[in-house]
Formats: structure tokens, sequence, C-alpha cells
DNA sequence: TTACCCGACTTTGGATCCATTCTGTCAAGC
DNA sequence: GCTTGACAGAATGGATCCAAAGTCGGGTAA
């Protein structure tokens, strides 16, 4: 759509995940309008859609507020993207899975596996990781061919922190986030290994449980604060 | 919101499901804002929440057009549909089902009993049913207390005919309808069982298998036109 | 002293106006 | 004859204005 509509949109959005606007605080569009200069009008398109995202929710019957999200919301939307990819990752192979997709996905696992052979850390493995693991769970839900699947991750993804394109690591562990990262990468390679045997279901099965991979950190939601300065989290977009 | 914003929604969606907007046909504000004698910005507002649940897709860089709705995404999101109400009726019998809860699932069995026991058809048996199976499917989402399900089934639901809230008869072999119906319920008494029995993942695939009671009328839309005159759509509105 | 009602102010929803951008058509040139 | 460019018309995005609805506070009465 427009060009403020879309700085809006994205500002906010911004300013909502960092917690610059703080969970409960209440949102009314004049002083909104004021504080990114614009008019009324691009911030009363962007608010809904970020209902819509689940970063805000009605304050009554007049104006939104900022949505607290707690540790639930996100396990929960993490228990609905297990489901999800692991429907799509049995679709996948119910449907043949095609050359170009398998290829895809090794090209993923070679990709893991260099990041992880070499058994020490480097500046920039977590990016080069999180690059990987996007594309990795992308092919899957683009393989299983459902459209109804993609529309539903792309909303449930909404959470940045439920979602497969974003990963959170603790800098004040980086070795133990190293191992857990490796384990991951070493269920990427099972799934690979059911989806090419034809086994489908322990491919939806692996998928699900690959899904607690990101599970851990939903502790830290318990405090309401942002997080803890050591927690570094990268969130990418799709495609 | 505002009270012409709600009726433009309700009246383009009603136009766009009823087929008095042709699927492909481009739409354009100040036509439709002149069709329902409401200003251009009520229905600046509905376009996209339109364009949200499914109905609408972009044409272009300017303006909206009506979606095509082919077999193929009512059977994804059927899918998607018993995936999720799985899911839900997983974690219902995993998080301990409450009393409250299971003696409203016995309710819904006893009335949708009392719609087949007499073995013949009367008027109102449909609706009645179909009052039952929202109530229904309604509760088990509810107690699967997962709020991601409940936001990602609400959006699925955006297509009619996959919705657990509308069912399809044809009403040229209503006796054979009212035994496929039957049929479900006997799905609905099963499931039951399972989750008194705290058989979490048996209620799980049976709940995904009920999904597929709706799949049979997606045939019906590979011709383009709107449903022939002998199927009659009941459409509720959840809670 | 407390509860209820009335009024003023704040905020949102709707309409209209203006500027920008896109699209489609027609004509000219290659 | 086809392609490209320019111009005109139309549609959208953004801003401002107006009306209606809601909320908060104060005052009065019980």
């Amino acid at each position: 759509m427009g060009q403020q509509f879309q700085r809006a949109l994205a500002s906010l959005r911004r300013m909502i995940v960092s917690g610059e606007l703080a969970p409960g605080e209440r949102l009314t569009e004049i002083p909104l309008a004021d504080l990114l200069g614009v008019s009324r009008m691009p911030i009363r398109m962007a608010l809904p859609a970020l209902e819509q995202e689940g970063l805000l929710e009605r304050a009554g019957k007049r104006g939104y507020r900022v949505r607290q999200i707690k540790a639930e919301d996100i396990a929960d939307a993490i228990e609905v993207r297990g489901t999800l990819e692991g429907l799509a990752a049995r679709l996948m192979v119910e449907k043949g899975i095609s050359d170009k997709t398998l290829e895809g996905l090794k090209a993923c696992l070679r990709q893991g596996d260099a990041v992880f052979t070499d058994g020490q850390l480097r500046e920039g493995d977590f990016t080069a990781y999180h690059a990987m693991n996007m594309r990795f769970h992308g092919i899957i839900v683009a393989a299983g061919a459902n459209s109804a699947i993609t529309v539903a991750l792309a909303r449930n993804d909404a959470l940045p922190l439920a979602s497969a394109n974003s990963i959170t690591i603790d800098q004040s562990h980086l070795a133990q986030e190293f191992k857990r990262l490796h384990f991951a990468h070493m269920q990427h390679h099972l799934i690979v290994e059911a989806a090419e045997s034809g086994q489908g279901s322990r491919a939806e099965g692996l998928m699900r449980e690959h899904a607690n991979a990101a599970l851990k950190y939903t502790d830290l939601f318990k405090q309401d604060s942002p997080l803890p300065d050591n927690y570094r989290v990268i969130i990418g977009r799709p495609g």
C-alpha cells in the first residue's frame, strides 16, 4: 500500500517488539501520528493490522493497548507451529518429494554441517545457521503444497519468538548454545532421512518435536521486562 | 468498530460468498461505496480485512479482485482444520478434561442422538444438528486451552465451506445426507469416549479424520459457478 | 458521605478534498 | 505492423474537517 502506511506499520511493530512501547500501554491515534510525523490516516490503517498480528489488543470500546505477551502464548504458538510444520512434512513425503526439494534440503544439511564440523565458534556462525534454518523450514512448508498451512504459519509466526524465522541466543553461554543448535541440526538430518525413505509419519513426528528446540526460551518471558542483555534475537524474513 | 464499517464488511462478505460478486471480478472503492450507500472510508477499511480472510486478493498494485476459491483451497483448509482440532482434542485430554467440559460434550451427544434416533427426517433436523455440531467443536477447541489454536482456527475458518461452523446439504438426497451426518455423529461419540478414557492420541486421530466429514463437497467447486440449486449451506457464527 | 446524573472534553468513525501514481489508449516512429 | 512513449483519465493514499459516541469528573441530592 502506501508509503506512510508501510512506514507507520514497520515503526510501530519495531517499537512494540523492542519494548519501546510497553506492554499494557494504551495507544491513541493522535499521539502516535504526532510521534511518527504522519497524519492519523496511516495510523488508523496500521492499528487494526497490528491487532491481526497479535501485537495489539482492543482496549474496551475505544483504542488499543500493547498486548502483554506471556510465556504461555509463545509456547502455544510453538506447539501450533510444530503441528503445522509436521503436517507439511508428512504431506511433502506423501505427495512425493521432488528432486529439487530434496536437493535443497540436502544443501541445507551441508551448510549446517559446515557450521558445526570444525567444532569451534566463529563469528557469523549463528547468522549462517539462522539463514540456513529459515531456508530449511521454508522448503518443507512449500513442499507440503497446502496453501492453508502456509497462511496459518505466516499468521502464527507473527509472534517473533515463536517463528522459525527467529532464533534466540544466550550470549553468556555460547558454547552451550552451539550445542543446542547442533542438536537441532541433527534433527534436520533425521527429518531429511525420514523424508527420503518415504516415512511420512516419522517425518511428521520429528518435525513436531523439532519445534520444541525453541521452547526453552519461553521462560524468559515470565519476567515482564524485555529480554536480558545477554540474549540476542536474530529475526529474518521468510523467502 | 463503526457501524458503517461493520455493515460494509458484512455486506461485502455476503455478496462474495453468495457469488453476487463473481470470482475474478475487480473491486474498486468508489463503485462499492456508491453501491452500499456509504463513503469510501468504510470500504477502504473493509477491503484489507476481506483480503486477510482470504476472500479477496490484490489485483496488481491497484485494487482488489474476488478470489477464485478452488476445491483444493477448501480441501487444504479442511486438512488444517482437522489437524488443529485434533491437536486441541489431544491437549484437552492431556491437560485433564474438566467435569463441565465433559458434561457439555455429553449434552451434545444427547442432542445429536435425539436427532437421529427416531430414524426419520424432520423439519429442523439439519439446523439442530448444525447448532449442536458448532457447540461440540467449540467446546473441544476451548478445552484445548491453546490460544494459538483458537486464533489459527478462526482464521482458517474464514473460508466458509471449510469451517465446522457450516454444513452443506444435498437437498436432493436428503436420506443419504441424514446418514452422512449420522456417521459424523458416531465419530463424535468415539471422540468423547476416547477423551473420557484419557486416550489423547486416539482422540487426536479421530478428530483429524472427523474433519473429512465435510470433504466430500469440495468436488462441487470444480465447476466455477456457485453451488447448484439442490445444495443448501447452513452457516453459523461460533459461540 | 455516597451515589447518581449531567455536562464538558477527548477520541474515534465517517466524509470530503487534494495530490500522487498507475493504467490504458492513441499516435508516432522505427 | 509492432513497439514505445506521452497524455489523459481514473483510482488510490493521505490529510483535514465534522459529527457522534464515550469517558471522566464534578456537582447536587438523598
